[in-house]
DNA sequence: CGTGAAACTCACACCGGCGTCAACTGCAAC
DNA sequence: GTTGCAGTTGACGCCGGTGTGAGTTTCACG
């Protein structure tokens, strides 16, 4: 399928289709044109991809993670199982994260005022 | 205060604190010679607004915000309620959104393999 | 008076995913 | 042939908080 389909089918620009070919996310054919030809499996990986850059992942933490998924769990490795296990931890560090600062806001909203700034 | 030892105190480098200026979230008083002179309660703002960033608040919501907390609770007016509250709301999407990813995650990680991606 | 630390301003760079423009080619339909 | 859409590569811009460097001034101290 041609790029634009891929777009279509997966909601996603052809700038970031590019762009995921670029750094490997993704992988294409080419016509003897020099066009890009993607196997119809890749809108679901398109889709995945979007939902772990949704995750606040970068490229090289997805490139990283991808092939790891690719295996079925039972015949992973333990590299495999440990990148998993990272991402997964930075999440729920991060969940931490926003669940202190949702404490300290709303500490600041119901109790004592901030010092205010001289003029 | 000079700036060096807002700094210190802080935590926060110089470079952060003239761009707080800059941006209206902390403000100085000047020497005659052009020194910034900080009161000490800048510290604890400082880190306040550290923490605001923190929680993924941008420069201009956190100028939104500051004059809110400057007053006491009982005072607030009802627009600065509101912008508290969807702060809070903003946080509180974002957690959600973290919790989602994490259950995707979770689930690639137990069940099915993905598509390998054709050479 | 000289020296060095610390302050000042101005300005450029970065990150990373993507929008967007430019200049060019491939290909189907009329 | 030509029109026009879809594809190609390459490059620049953006956002926003900071790092960093250059070139200058201030001020405490010996």
């Amino acid at each position: 399928m041609r790029i634009g389909e891929l777009a279509e089918a997966s909601g996603v620009s052809t700038r970031s289709l590019r762009y995921y070919e670029e750094h490997g996310l993704i992988r294409a054919a080419r016509t003897p044109a020099g066009w890009r030809d993607f196997d119809d499996s890749t809108v679901e990986r398109v889709v995945l991809i979007q939902h772990l850059f949704a995750a606040g992942l970068c490229s090289t933490s997805i490139n990283e993670l991808l092939p790891c998924l690719e295996s079925p769990p039972e015949e992973r490795t333990g590299v495999m199982e440990q990148l998993l296990a990272e991402q997964l931890a930075r999440l729920e560090s991060k969940r931490r994260d926003i669940n202190r600062e949702i404490e300290i806001l709303q500490a600041l909203r119901t109790e004592t005022a901030v010092p205010t700034q001289p003029t």
